[in-house]
DNA sequence: GGAAAACTTGCCCAGTCGGCATCTTTTCCG
DNA sequence: CGGAAAAGATGCCGACTGGGCAAGTTTTCC
């Protein structure tokens, strides 16, 4: 529901998605418990019942396994802002559209099912920024969501990719504040919703850095 | 001179050096004339005369060859940043401290050796911001950078890493205007040099992004 | 109902990656 | 000066990756 899908999947489709999260999640799991290294994509495809071969079809790598949940997630940000009002200044609808994509909807989160999917999220997001391999693959993948979000900024104030730098740069600040904030939701008190984490980073940004 | 290579080194030393230059310096080379993928580790080990085996010593990978050079040079600038005028406050001092390796002395850009070099440079930061392989091992090393960076911030303030996100998001901030101005740079007019266009990129950051 | 499209899988091979043992070069100290 | 000892370079090897290709299967769509 919270992420719109609007045509009815067909058979293919839906097992398509499944496999996929499987496999992605399989990843994680495995790698969280035998480490990163221990874990072969023979394992992982053991794991959910496919070919070794049909991982590969979906990831081509175990890092880009462990990421695409993630990514998939926050490539939802552009369109955020695009359904953000018209009316709405600049710094508060990009703040907006990206604490959307990181704290869901507070109803939702003490059923077991959001219970499991948090923990899993929370597992991947320390292997995307733990273990080297994923990071670079983590930082690839971000890149294309910023892109994505320049293009929605430049949209919203009327201007072009291309010639102005002003859209790619609010989106990288704003990708640097989320990593920044993950990072240190990670390593300290975990008790701290990310969400505040988050949005006292974005704050900062649009306040111009100023020293504490 | 300009880098102050201290201790008079060793020829074992220096060697070494020159064997890392040449490796990197060949990836690029190589992959610039042949395309990325058609390039093997053999290939450039041939062409640095040297066996497969002490490429891998040097560098786990092709991508990690190519971001050697940059990164080298960059983690020079939390040094930099110590260097400054204690009084001098934080934003001008940071910015001061990461113009200084993407700008060097203006004296120096005409003899033969040094456009050689530029041009060296700018292949690498092609690289490094195109091929997908390049891009992840340039932004995982690009993290260890902008630690640096933080640690160095937080000293100048007086605060700590781990308690304290101020400095991290500034390193993370400045970081990110740096890839961005890079890559504007390489797809804009390139009569720009990159300082006036990173200058630009950081002038805004502390300025608290004012939409333009 | 059945052809067409899409997916899965096995096979294969070039290339990567890193451990280990060996040989060579450089350093260092008496 | 000379001879360990330390540090590198290299070859060999086995496990794993990554992607092309050619069957098989399953789902979709007329």
């Amino acid at each position: 529901m919270a992420t719109g899908d609007g045509a009815p999947l067909g058979l293919r489709e839906r097992k398509k998605q499944e496999t996929r999260a499987a496999l992605s999640w399989a990843t994680i799991r495995l790698s969280v418990e035998r480490g990163w290294d221990a874990v072969t994509v023979e394992d992982i495809a053991a794991e959910a019942n496919v070919s070794v071969r049909t991982f590969r079809n979906y990831f081509s790598s175990k890092a880009e396994a462990v990421v695409a949940r993630h990514i998939d997630r926050m490539l939802h940000v552009a369109d955020d802002l695009r359904a953000r009002p018209a009316d709405e200044p600049l710094p508060e609808a990009v703040t907006h559209a990206v604490l959307a994509r990181f704290a869901p909807e507070p109803g939702a989160d003490r059923s077991p099912r959001s219970r499991e999917f948090l923990s899993q999220w929370v597992k991947g997001i320390r292997l995307m920024l733990t273990e080297p391999d994923v990071q670079g693959e983590f930082f690839k993948a971000d890149l294309v969501v910023q892109r994505e979000l320049a293009t929605a900024i430049a949209e919203r104030i009327g201007t072009d990719v291309a010639r102005d730098i002003y859209p790619s740069l609010v989106a990288a600040a704003t990708g640097a504040a989320a990593t920044v904030a993950m990072d240190h939701w990670l390593r300290s008190d975990p008790t701290v919703p990310i969400g505040v984490i988050l949005s006292d980073a974005l704050d900062r940004i649009w306040a111009g850095l100023p020293v504490p």
